[in-house]
RNA sequence: CGGGGAGUGGCGCAGCCUGGUAGCGCAUCUGUUUUGGGAACAGAGGGUCGCAGGUUCGAAUCCUGUCUCCCCGACCA
């Protein structure tokens, strides 16, 4: 993308809203407009790191076996009535009547749908056991919306839920989930750690919040230090289909101290010493097992292989698709602006032309631009008319992973340079190298 | 929902107390000179002062109502 041709509304002073440093270098880098209380629009920018990072949670949640599926985002009062939920839920829920006077409502969540369809679909205990998840807007009417889109009142989220015929079988899709969670978050670049979360109607211990790291999180996180250490996707690259492997792998994920202000052990934190370690967090995603609670409220029952009836038990799994957008910032930003992680950034490489007027910057820019291209490299290229320091200003701000910048100077000796955004590291290297190590 | 604050060109703000026909910085546009870390100079465009009433010869300014947004707290599968 020629940015002469982009819509990328860059900014250098901070609107007075915001207030986290995430929600701040969102308006700047032109990622998002605010349009109401906690309800943004995604610009071209956001929208593509937001599609990354759905991208992502998608792959693993295939990989964890888990279909997806497309619901509504209006769902009829009707349905939430049969669980009970339409009057539990209060005024977080947005209601709104169509014009027959049908209540609807805009969905928060949808375990009721999904139970509702899945009845619909499946008839036998060989229907058994499925995960569905989609990745929908959905709309909480919180109070007091705020840190831009890590609390929004509209937001991204994928919520998957799994079927099972029994508590057995339950935990097993439970921990399935559980380590596509541990991967999704480390292919973004983050340190996520599973803490447990107040437990379902079951008991046990089927419950986690998934937390982050990061310095101005919203919440404190206690945990041992081994989470520190950083962890790739490969570390979590188990055998789901052993079940007794997943199962100790879980284990050995949960067995290391890890806690929110609220569920923290002082006793078990005493022992520690130096071992323990305090963070700020934020909560990217939480899982939970809640056995028959919508199934049977809602007459979900298939034939099990002696003719019984058997009412399956469900678990659902939501991950927060536009607050881990915020999320990554906060963990991820320096003093000149977002450090995307490769992996969600909107594009990998800001082509820099240092001097638009110069014809042999221009030849050598466009060609770098045109073998970069073609060689399927995802790179934004500045064009403009513009002094050098305002566009190293946007590329900092923006954050992609590399800049290449072509100028009179290197071309002179026949080098561009290559920075890496997270580092600062400037190597000159000839353009064959340049897109050699950029490919 | 309790408490606090703010609405004035795109963004950040001043003006309001003490009514007199709207200003500054950044951004934008034009021109010239510039050009490796958000250039300088000159000129230009852009605002029914959130909205609705009221008081007044006259309202951004005073009064009443209302809407919106932000911050602290409570809440947050």
């Amino acid at each position: 993308m020629r940015l002469s041709r982009y819509f990328l509304p860059v900014t250098k002073e901070t609107p007075a809203d915001a207030e986290v440093i995430s929600h701040k270098l969102m308006l700047r880098a032109g990622l998002v407009r605010q349009t109401a209380s906690g309800i943004y629009a995604w610009l071209p920018l956001g929208l593509r790191v937001l599609k990354k990072i759905e991208q992502i949670v998608r792959e693993e949640q295939d990989r964890a076996g888990a279909i997806e599926m497309l619901m509504p985002t209006l769902q009829s009062a009707d349905l939430w009535r049969e669980s009970g939920r339409y009057d539990a839920y209060g005024p977080e829920m947005l209601r709104i009547e169509d014009r027959q006077g049908r209540d609807l409502l805009y969905g928060p969540t949808n375990e009721e749908m999904i139970t509702s369809i899945f009845k619909d679909g499946a008839k036998s205990y060989r229907d058994l056991p499925r995960m569905l998840y989609h990745i929908q807007w959905k709309f909480r009417d919180e109070t007091r919306p705020r840190f831009g889109v890590m609390r929004g009142r509209e937001f991204l989220m994928k919520d998957a839920y799994s079927f099972d015929l029994d508590e057995v079988g339950g935990r097993i899709s439970y921990n399935k989930q559980f380590v596509a969670y541990l991967r999704t978050f480390a292919r973004m670049g983050l340190r996520a750690i599973p803490m447990q979360a107040d437990t379902g109607p079951i008991g046990g211990d089927l419950s986690h919040e998934f937390i982050i790291l990061a310095p101005s999180g919203e919440s404190e996180v206690f945990f041992h230090k081994s989470w520190e250490e950083a962890r790739s996707a490969e570390d979590y690259d188990v055998d789901i289909e052993d079940t007794d492997g997943l199962q100790a792998f879980v284990d050995s994920m949960t067995t290391e101290y890890a806690a929110t202000d609220e569920k923290r052990d002082e006793a078990r934190e005493v022992g520690m010493g130096d071992d323990l370690l305090k963070s700020r967090g934020v909560e990217v995603g939480h899982i939970f097992f809640f056995g028959d609670k919508y199934s049977k409220a809602m007459g979900l029952k298939v034939s099990g292989n002696d003719g019984s009836m058997i009412t399956p038990v469900m678990g659902s799994y939501g991950v927060g698709v536009s607050r881990l957008a915020g999320a990554i910032i906060e963990a991820s930003h320096d003093d000149d602006g977002i450090v995307w992680p490769e992996a969600v950034a909107p594009y990998k490489v800001g082509l820099i032309n240092m001097r638009a007027d110069d014809e042999a910057c221009v030849t050598a820019a466009d060609d770098l631009y045109a073998k970069l291209q073609a060689a399927g490299v995802e790179v934004l290229y500045d064009d403009r008319d513009e002094r050098g320091g305002a566009k190293f200003a946007t590329m900092d701000v923006i954050g992609l992973p590399w800049q290449l910048i072509v100028g009179p100077r290197g071309l002179k000796n026949g080098v561009v340079e290559l920075k890496r955004r997270s580092t600062g590291e400037r190597d000159e290297v000839s353009a064959e190298v340049a897109l050699e190590k950029l490919a």
